[in-house]
DNA sequence: GGAAGTTATCGGATTTTCCGATAGCAGATG
DNA sequence: CATCTGCTATCGGAAAATCCGATAACTTCC
């Protein structure tokens, strides 16, 4: 327990920012300060977080794991501030929530577990289905909120959308791959490749159309609904896969390491938010419930400024 | 986010020790220095943890409800630190859990998501149903691991069980109850008192028992199997009730604050723990299981000595 | 009244943290 | 090619935090 939660503050910060000195622009402290306490942190961990850079610096996957686990601790120290803050209005009720199934495993939890503690009086039921599903039954007042991909929303007059996580599709190859060790992957690098494809929500919608734009048909060797499915196949070789880093965990269920490379190129990301009726007057359960997402992975700014 | 880990830790250490001294002397460190922690983490709260006495300082209400969520930080911490620790071999398989009511919602959910982060490949599914049962089931190797009320277990021959966390009885009152004013409060001041008694897992069998002790016939006026019940009676003022300290909470359903005392005498406590069939091979993933559990309540002691 | 136990307080030593300046490096620019 | 720009690493000293030891004040028990 030896590092300390201002090193975790700074540490996101740079792994948001891409660059100590940004990052000690926006905590508004010198830069040398920052740089100290990385190197702590990293020298108490005994893992390097960030590859140094020319241009700045770039987190290592192994940051990048730290990193989920650094959020949810700031997270956490924040609830602890808050739980106490003023009265805590305990609110009852109902609280009617939709996801998709790829958001649900990966965003979701976490999300609801906070909500639940902060908020235990509340009842929650959440359904899974697809993203049209969710939006026809969130136009019908079935549903209040819904966390979903919504880089594909069709109904944007009716429906009201937040982001709250951008995540970039990444490569997933197995170890020791030929292309693991190419200094810059290309689009035009992947096409060849047999092609593992996740057939939930909009992925394989979203990865046909990628390398369309290249005017590539993708040589799918695999249709799968799981992840893990993913995981596995693309541990034992039998392809690569392109999926937004969300979901993306170094080992396959069965020990299996795999790796996750950047492609150059701008290639789109995949937005994950909130989505709810527009102009319905919200329940308050709903209201906490977006208060506390948005708050999730948005507030660094805030965060920043409240030094 | 103006506290520190230490000052949590040692927070934490206070607040299980009852004491600064037994603490600091825990924590291998001088008895000043906690005290200046503590009082330093008090005034960043704008919140009193404790209050002094005589002998030893008793923990506030808000100090109890910070210790929650103190915990909650220094578990995601060591999630933190360990992430990385060694290879991480990851299991897969299967996980058959056994959880008794009272327990699923209040002491499982914390734990089963920090397993289900640490152990991701790991199919996790939980039944609910009252003690024997589970004993049967354990024993018939149908359950790998149950998390249970284990003050009165059965059949201690053939099972195996570990403690985990341990939970004073206290009384709950409506706010503004003339009992909320006494110095102490003594079983006979509450015998005439109409109780609210929850019948779930065996707290009516062990509330009965407690006052049998004292030679007095509870006055029951209500039976629930609801916690949440229990909470909005006791609130509105139907009654008083007598529960393990893990399942207490602040404010009824309907936003109607509850107090919670402690009860002078040395009454049983509630001892919450994991139950395994004995001797039987466990299965990788049980182990795990019961790893986390282990050091999610218990590592005070070697914590202290890893500093 | 004294002994033993507790927490609070204070001054000084030690350690951590921060800053500002400087050096070094890679790319962009003239 | 020289120069400028934007970036990180390093270093010494200042500032702040943390810790310690001693002491005071209080309560309980003998």
């Amino acid at each position: 327990m030896a590092f300390t939660l201002r090193q975790l503050q700074y540490f996101i910060s740079v792994a948001e920012e891409g660059t100590v000195s940004g990052a000690a622009q926006s905590l508004s402290i010198s830069q040398s300060a920052v740089t100290d306490a990385i190197k702590e942190l990293e020298s108490d961990l005994g893992v390097t977080l960030f590859e140094r850079h020319r241009r700045g610096l770039t987190i290592t996957h192994k940051g990048h794991q730290f990193y989920r686990h650094a959020t949810r601790i700031l997270a956490s120290v924040s609830d602890a501030r808050r739980s106490f803050g003023e009265a805590e209005a305990p609110v009852g009720g109902n609280l009617q929530l939709g996801v998709t199934s790829l958001v649900a495993g990966y965003v979701l939890s976490d999300l609801l577990a906070r909500y639940r503690r902060a908020y235990p009086g509340v009842n929650v039921t959440a359904i899974e289905d697809n993203g049209d599903y969710l939006e026809h039954l969130l136009i019908g007042g079935e549903l209040d909120v819904a966390v979903m991909v919504i880089s594909n929303l069709r109904d944007r007059v009716a429906l009201q959308a937040e982001i709250f996580e951008t995540s970039p599709y990444r490569l997933w190859l197995p170890l020791g791959h030929r292309l693991g060790g190419a200094d810059i992957i290309s689009v035009s690098d992947i096409v060849p490749e047999p092609l593992i494809m996740l057939t939930v929500d909009e992925t394989e919608e979203n990865t046909g159309k990628l390398l369309a734009a290249f005017s590539a048909r993708p040589n799918v060797a695999f249709r799968t609904r799981s992840v893990e499915a993913v995981r596995s196949l693309v541990a034992t070789g039998a392809g690569i896969a392109l999926l937004p880093d969300l979901v993306y965990r170094p080992w396959s269920l069965e020990g299996d390491r795999i790796e996750s490379r950047d492609i150059s190129g701008a290639l789109p990301v995949v937005q994950v938010g909130m989505v709810w009726r527009r102009g319905s007057r919200l329940t308050q359960a709903a209201r906490d419930f977006i208060g506390l997402a948005q708050q999730q992975h948005a507030p660094r700014g805030r965060a920043a400024q409240e030094r």
